[in-house]
Formats: structure tokens, C-alpha cells, sequence
DNA sequence: ATATGTATCCAAAGCGCTTTGATGGTTGAT
DNA sequence: ATCAACCATCAAAGCGCTTTGGATACATAT
């Protein structure tokens, strides 16, 4: 069933059935009630495609997901922030078109998927440190949101983030006041923006306490169940083991807690550990009382906002460019006590 | 650009232009040349909305994940499985629409994307046992190839599954062969249809060798990490505790794993666990020996695989239904050994 | 009676592409 | 010279919708 169709089947113009089912003022309040019920009686919908061309907007979002390499991994936080933005969209009747591609395509995608017609806008996801991606969308005039920030990028634009150095800057420190000196990092890759602000914060709650940082207990890599267990494991068979811990991801933060158990010491008591938290919805971090000390901030909740940034920013162009700054929450849990007296 | 101006500036009728374009037969050789090279110079890619509307193709494929609730999981093999199917579908000039949607809605979000023209085909995910979504689809006419299998399922459609049953039947038997007697199961949520499988695979293997399995040690759940903990904590405490287990996926393993050093058992040694494994690119299971002998399956693999199914019967429509039944690999690691001779 | 609104409705253009059904120009055979 | 058989190109229709710019009828104001 067609527009067409349904316009003669009710003996009025396709005009004004179109006119009745979007809402316009125009059309006799009588006329209207029945165009719609006719309309829902023969399950019509409106063709997207046809009026996408017609309008010029085709309702629908694009994420562009980048595998560095054909084999790498999917991020599993893309997974919850996707559930998070496909709740907005389906709730305000966008569609949202996923694409994923090796980096070499990714700039291409972009302006294809905007010449094409096939988004009205995307969400940058992963950005690096002077991400080329951004400059080339304002270029083209493709609006955007970043998931994140890349910093040295000139110009404004539209961002959610979350405050990534205050986050690890507040973890570090609460651990130096419990007396740990040495303290490993497994940060994520660090060419990614979100991973540089962890480390930087770091960094400043050693510095500002006037304590040096052991780079030698600096990791950086992909966050991965086996990059946890893998980095800290020699790390932890050293003479001068680190007494605590922070750790990317609660996935890496799982494989860490693998080596731990391996190397025969106990959370908490022997060596302390705190986490980054994206409370993604299959690895809740404990129930009552949580397992790890964590920095926390809901990758899906995020994945929500930002898809109302872009949709606001749609319906009303002229808007200022938005940012939002999300805190991670500083949760105490079970992972992390004094340094032992012994080391 | 579009197909009208490009068509003016090479003094060209947009037939010949998209012709040249498209690879028709019937454009002079040097004609088509100069046109393909004009369109690179201008960044000319055909609009996809006026393209589908006018082919009456969508050149897009759609995936409804259904979320049971609100705030429910959202499973993270989806991530893998779709990541997957886009590399294929990327590679084929197809584009990938998401819906995330209640579970109330599921049926309505399908014929929407079919009669809004929105899809060409869909990919049906996390079947239930007598789903009625895939009658459904059949009813409408809408071409889909299901990601595992319901049954109940009245006529043919086309799916790609693993043999779950035969998966869990050879873990247990191995278990069992190795002299447990009390063996755990932490299924999946038993409304599923690969969870059904796989238990009455565990069913099997007890049967076939005369014992009788313990129902108090059969569970059923969303496959987090905090249910392989909590559902198996209770066990571990029991005076009867199982001393194997079989897990359902990877993320729960982790979870059990947590219970069981939380007890002070030893994996292997006091208490054996084979879990199936999706081979998810985040959570690998061991680089060189595998943590935990498991029954083995590239859930990324099988996006790609079903992805190409849906292709291809969009290309060849007349093609007969396909199905593709994967064997899960049964993967020997360090989390098993002989039953442990005091219990 | 004429002009001015106002409330409803409609015909037709247009979105950017593909595809059908010509059209003119060459070539080779009759 | 005539006809058939291509070859290369084009004009125009059509995909299903939205939207512009009237049209018609009726009520109200001058």
C-alpha cells in the first residue's frame, strides 16, 4: 500500500492524506481521523527512501566503527554505547546506519555516506590525539558528535567525554595517600585521546605530590582480558613489584586480576587495584558491595546523550556547538587497601 | 554533484552518464573512460536514497537486537557477530542498519524496515524456542537468514547455527569420562534456543552413560560475569558441591572463576570447568595453552558467514534455502583434569 | 453587491536516480 | 541503392513521497 493508493482509495489527493498523516494544520479535523484510520487499518507506512529524497533528510544516524586491522578486536564498550544511542534514535524514529571499516577507508566513508544521502549525521567514535577525521567533517559540512576529544584539533566542535585526567588524577592519588610509590598503569592504546588524559592525570598526581612516576610500570595497550594478564605478569615476578595498580578497562582489570591470583597474592591486602568502570551491562562491577575500587562512568548512558546531541543539533542547526563533561564516579570497593609494610 | 549536473558538464545525457557508471555494455569504451574519470575529479557518488527508490533496492541490511528491558544486557558477542558481518557487508557496498528495540515492539520494528523500504533483508538474532518472528517474516516476504534456530518453528527458513547440542554433549562426556559424577551447568536464559541445545546436549551424555544428572546443579541465566558467580557460589558451598562445570560462555567463566578461587579452590585440581567459547577478539582464551578447555566457535566468524548467506540469496533469489551447521572446536586447556579423588 | 478572509482541498513540480523505448549514424550484405 | 543489423546515445517516464502555489467554497466585512 502506497500513498497513492491509499489517496484514492479515500477519494481525496495524495496531498492531503500526506498532510493528515504529518500533522498539518490544513486539513478538516473529520478528514484527518479518517485518513489515519484508514491509514493504520492497511498498515500503511510511509516509504523511506521515497521520503528521504523528498525531504532531503534521510533520518538516520551513522557510526563508523575502525578495526585497525582485519583482525583486531571489536571494543566491547562500543557495544553497550551503540545499545545506549539505539535507544535514542528508535525512540525519535532514526535509523541508525553502522559501518565498519579498516582505517585506511574510514575518511572515505565518511564523505560517502554523507554524498550519498544515506545520513543527515555521525558519531565519531575512538578519536586520537589531532584526529584528522574531525577537521575533514567540518570541511565537508557533515554534522557531527565525538565521542571523546582529540585534543591539537583546530577549530570547535560538538564533544562528550569524560573527564579521563581528573578520573585517573583522583585514582592515583588516593592511592598514593594509602602509601603506595609504586604504582603500574595498564592504560589503554596510548595514540587514543581517552588514554593520553588517563596517563596525564597520572602523571599530575605524582608530580603534584612531588613523588616520580616508575615509567617502567607504564603499559599502554589494547584493552583485552590477555593484556591485562600479560602486562602486569612480569611486572609482578620483578624484585621491586608495583603495591598497586590502575587499570584501563575492567576487562584488562579481570586478566590483571588473573596474574594476581596467579602470582599468589591477594587483592587489597598485597597489592591494590582500581579500575575504569564503564559499567557495561555484562560485567557489572559486584552487586552490593563492588569488587574493584573504580572510576565509573556509564558507557551507555553516554552512548544515549550523545545521540540526542546529534539529534538536537540536527533539528535546530543555528544551536551553539554543544559539549557535555561527564565526572566518573570514585566507587571504593574491595580492591585496594594500604601498602603492605613489607615492601 | 549530482548525475544531471556531471551529465551537462561531460555534454552527456544522465543516461549515458549513469550507464558508463554502472558498467552497462552498450558505452563506448573511450565515452566511459572520460565519464568514470570526470566522476573521480568531482567526487561524484550516486545518491543512495534516489537509487533505492529507484531500483526499489535498499542496498541495506538490518539487525534487531532486542532488548528485554529497559535496562537489560546488551549481549556482547553481538559486538563480535556484527563486526563481522560488516566486514562482508562493507565489502559489498551494503550498509548495516541497527534497531535496537523492547521486545513488545520486535514484530513492528520488522515490518517497518520492510515496508518503509528501509531494508532489503534482516538478520534474525538470539532466536527463541517456537519464535514466532521468523513465521512472521515469512509471512510478510521480507528475506532473512536467522542466527541459530528455533524449534517449533512450522516450514523451512534459512539459519546458520552452531551444534550446541553436540558441543555440550561431548564436554560433559569428557567430564564425566574423566570420573566427575557431579557436574554444574551454568546454562544461558533456557527461553533461548542455543541454550535449550545445549542443555539437552548435557542431558545426553549423562544418559548415554547411565547417570543421572543433578538438577540442583543446573542453572539458567543471562550470561554475565556476576552470574557465573553468584550461581555458582551457592553450589561451591554445598556439602555435595559439583566438581566440574560446564559454562556457556567465556564471560561467565570468568565469573565462576571468581567464585571458585573465592573458595579456595584450585581450577583442575579441585574443580574442572569447560566453558564454550565464542572467540571473542577481547576476551581470547589463553595465547599459547588455553586457560580453560573449552568448545570453541567464532561467533565473528559466523557474522561474516551470515552475512554472506543473506547476499547471496538476495542475488539469487531462487536459490533453495541454506543452512549452515558449524561444529564447535573442542579445545583441550588447563581448567580440567581427573575428579578429584576425596569428594 | 463587492471585496476580503479563511478553511479545505488539489494538481503538479520536484527530489536524483535507473530504465524503457526510441533515434540517428555506420557498417556490411543484398 | 536498399535493407538489416548493429552501435552509441538520448528523451522521458517512473520510483513514492513532500511541498509549492493555486483553486474552490463559504463566511464576514465594506
Amino acid at each position: 500500500m502506497n500513498l497513492k493508493q491509499l489517496a484514492t482509495h479515500l477519494g481525496l489527493s495524495q496531498t492531503t492524506v500526506s498532510r493528515a498523516l504529518n500533522g498539518y494544520p490544513e486539513v478538516n479535523r473529520d478528514t484527518r481521523e479518517r485518513v489515519q484510520r484508514a491509514a493504520s487499518e492497511h498498515g500503511y507506512s510511509p516509504n523511506r527512501r521515497a521520503r528521504s529524497l523528498a525531504t532531503g533528510r534521510s533520518m538516520a544516524i551513522g557510526h563508523v566503527i575502525p578495526l585497525r586491522t582485519q583482525h583486531e578486536m571489536m571494543n566491547p564498550v562500543f557495544a553497550d554505547f551503540i545499545a545506549g544511542a539505539g535507544e535514542t534514535y528508535s525512540r525519535n524514529g532514526y535509523d541508525l546506519i553502522l559501518s565498519v571499516v579498516g582505517p585506511r577507508d574510514e575518511e572515505a566513508v565518511y564523505s560517502e555516506l554523507f554524498s550519498k544521502g544515506a545520513v543527515d549525521g555521525v558519531i565519531v567514535h575512538g578519536p586520537r590525539a589531532g584526529d584528522n577525521r574531525i577537521e575533514m567533517l567540518n570541511r565537508i559540512g557533515l554534522p557531527f558528535v565525538v565521542h571523546g576529544r582529540a585534543s591539537d584539533t583546530p577549530g570547535p566542535y560538538s564533544w562528550l567525554d569524560i573527564n579521563n585526567r581528573r578520573a585517573f588524577d583522583r585514582a592515583t592519588g588516593y592511592l598514593i595517600d594509602l602509601g603506595h610509590r609504586r604504582i603500574a598503569l595498564l592504560n589503554g592504546l596510548e595514540d587514543m585521546d581517552f588514554a593520553q588524559r588517563r596517563r596525564q592525570g597520572f602523571l599530575d598526581a605524582h608530580q603534584r605530590r612531588g613523588i616520580e612516576p616508575d615509567t617502567a610500570l607504564m603499559c599502554s595497550g589494547e584493552m583485552t582480558e590477555m593484556y591485562g594478564y600479560e602486562a602486569l605478569r612480569p611486572l609482578l615476578a620483578s624484585s621491586e613489584r608495583p603495591t598497586a595498580l590502575l587499570c584501563s578497562s575492567m576487562i584488562s582489570a579481570v586478566g590483571a586480576r588473573r596474574a594476581i591470583h596467579e602470582a599468589g597474592l591477594e587483592l587489597a591486602r598485597d597489592i591494590s587495584l582500581i579500575t575504569h568502570d564503564d559499567d557495561l551491562s555484562y560485567l557489572r562491577n559486584g552487586s552490593n558491595v563492588p569488587m574493584f575500587t573504580a572510576t565509573k562512568s556509564s558507557v551507555r548512558e553516554a552512548g544515549r546523550t550523545c545521540a540526542e546531541m546529534i539529534l538536537r543539533s540536527l533539528s535546530s542547526p543555528d544551536l551553539p556547538l554543544q559539549t557535555t563533561m561527564l565526572e566518573a564516579e570514585f566507587v571504593l570497593g574491595q580492591s585496594t587497601g594500604p601498602a603492605p609494610a613489607s615492601l
